[in-house]
DNA sequence: TCGCACTCTGTGAACGTTCACAGACTTCCC
DNA sequence: GGGAAGTCTGTGAACGTTCACAGAGTGCGA
């Protein structure tokens, strides 16, 4: 009735609870008959190593904790966040490591996660969406707790290495596309200023419009549809004779759309827009959306891959940033 | 330099093992200057249980599986969707309870899950989006693990317990809706008929219609955008005189208005169109869609309840299904 | 033939808890 | 004053592994 111990099988297999053992763990030094022994022995009892017994002596935790920051903005917004879950999920599973989620919300979370991880409950942490002077990002350095971040941690490139997209080429590559176009006046809506993608996106604008990017043709979002539609009406009326937009979110883009819309100008005759993410959305729009795609499978492989770099006793693992592609529809 | 344990603490405390234990757990019968000495102890220190020490002995794992199946069609497929996880998680820690992630792809995966959970490594399992035919979901039975899904298993409703909205309800409600706005000629385009979601909107459709839902006007997706664009053409091609289309999910709505969009139908002029879901995409196409919401942070809330009343050694938890909600906007 | 290296196996101890038990000390009632 | 009931505490054993060690057997070269 009760599950079956190492010593069942051992006694099953006719050798003892250590060769069993041994088989368990892949030593060498252990025949070929004891070895087939001990794997019949297995299958017959249907045993299953209790992974706490092997985690107390071996003072491991077998598993990595996500740390989801709240509020929430942009992890999950589409389907190819799942994708960036279940990477993870994926290349732990190779290594018989769990993922278990955490969220930090408030103080109390974070004192949370904190505890559980330097009670040693987790070999490693992901951090997803994290927000620039978090202070779980310090305190997770000072215990020195084996750490990687999906996206940089915005003033802590340096502390918490980071697999992200390149979001400065990839604005680069948008702002650029639409000066070849032919657009005079292109104007951009960015991310909050305290993420990556905010300040980083409206970076690579910069760089290509030079002092052609003005003050004017510069405003805000929040990455929510909101805050495009919000944001391009002011826009609109600081700068009527626009001709193009670039929104640093496919959510953003699309409450730029609805305004556009609204004011009478037409995409991409009048004004071309211009998003990024390349997330479900910009299917959805009519017309569909010109704009970045960020790979974050790869994103995921590689932010997982450092993590398990760390785990293994790497000293320092470098950040990776992946190139994004530019994805032609017909909003620009 | 070690972490500090149990004895640690004691020490400390100038207490015994046992007495830092009872603190710890909330047993009655120990002293206030007792457990005022343990609790300043367990702060200067900085003690943390050990969770696979005492999970050795209770016997328990303190943690919850959630087995996402692959290939992963609706969950994640909108922001509310973290709302789920999210909610899970927050309940799950209010009990002390941490949420482990598996995917249950193939074979071997699901061979994987059941070994873990089966292992004892889980006090119970969380199904997401489990298809009809799963053999995880007898293996869950027949193993008396407690188990819910998240949406109803087809087939197995009354093996595992779940929380679903009331998916033939909200079908009706939407059909009952276009029917009220004058619609003669309504079509609808379904999901698999392997999903809750596929068979009981389209039960609902049919509820409302009658004999007037012919199956000339039923066309079936598979809930991805591209499907709702063919579907729409065959509609269109078999019935061009159609005035209204029920989409039995945002997504497919939003590839059914491309379709319309070309073939010179205007949404809702011509054609009245009726999404379900209310995801994100509701917002973004033009028009926007008319929908049905489904409370998702409730079902998720449900969803753990049954669970942890499962887990609380509950025989038989009933099913649950909450309401859904018609969210009237521009395209019907 | 001896000794050394290599292979293989079993055993005791340890990991850090909880639980049951036993014992000590109060309080209170008869 | 004695006993019962209630409160509080410490201790040994157990949970199911891994690890280090010791010892036995085998093969091989000097």
């Amino acid at each position: 009735m009760k599950r079956p111990t190492i010593h069942d099988v051992a006694a099953a297999a006719g050798v003892s609870r250590g060769t069993v053992s041994r088989v368990l763990n892949g030593d060498r030094y252990v025949s070929t008959a004891a070895r087939l022994a001990t794997e019949r022995a297995i299958a017959e009892t249907g045993y299953v190593v209790n992974l706490n017994a092997r985690n107390l002596v071996t003072q491991r935790s077998g598993s990595v904790v996500m740390v989801l920051s709240e509020p929430h903005e942009k992890i999950f917004e589409d389907p190819n966040d799942s994708t960036a879950i279940r990477t993870a999920i994926r290349r732990l599973a190779e290594r018989d490591l769990s993922l278990v989620m955490m969220i930090a919300g408030d103080a109390g979370d974070r004192e949370r996660v904190l505890r559980y991880v330097k009670g040693g409950h987790a070999d490693g942490v992901l951090l997803m969406s994290t927000h620039a002077g978090d202070p779980l990002v310090d305190a997770l350095d000072g215990a020195r707790i084996p750490a990687v971040s999906f996206g940089a941690v915005i003033g802590r490139e340096n502390v918490i290495p980071y697999a992200a997209c390149d979001e400065r080429g990839g604005a680069q590559q948008m702002t650029r596309y639409l000066v070849e176009q032919g657009r005079k006046k292109i104007a951009m809506i960015t991310g909050p200023m305290d993420t990556p993608g905010g300040i980083q996106r409206l970076e690579g604008f910069a760089d290509v419009l030079g002092r052609k990017a003005s003050k004017k043709l510069i405003e805000h979002g929040d990455w929510t549809r909101l805050s495009g539609e919000s944001a391009m009406a002011r826009l609109l009326e600081r700068s009527p004779d626009l001709d193009a937009v670039f929104a640093a979110s496919d959510v953003m883009a699309s409450g730029a759309l609805s305004t556009l819309r609204a004011a009478g100008r037409r995409v991409p005759d009048d004004v071309a827009l211009g998003g990024f993410d390349d997330s479900a959305v910009a299917m959805s729009t009519h017309p569909a959306l010109t704009t970045i795609r960020q790979p974050l499978a790869e994103i995921a492989e590689e932010t997982v891959r450092i993590l398990l770099d760390l785990i293994d006793g790497a000293e320092h693992v470098p950040s990776v940033t992946v190139p994004t592609r530019l994805i032609v529809r017909d909003s620009a």
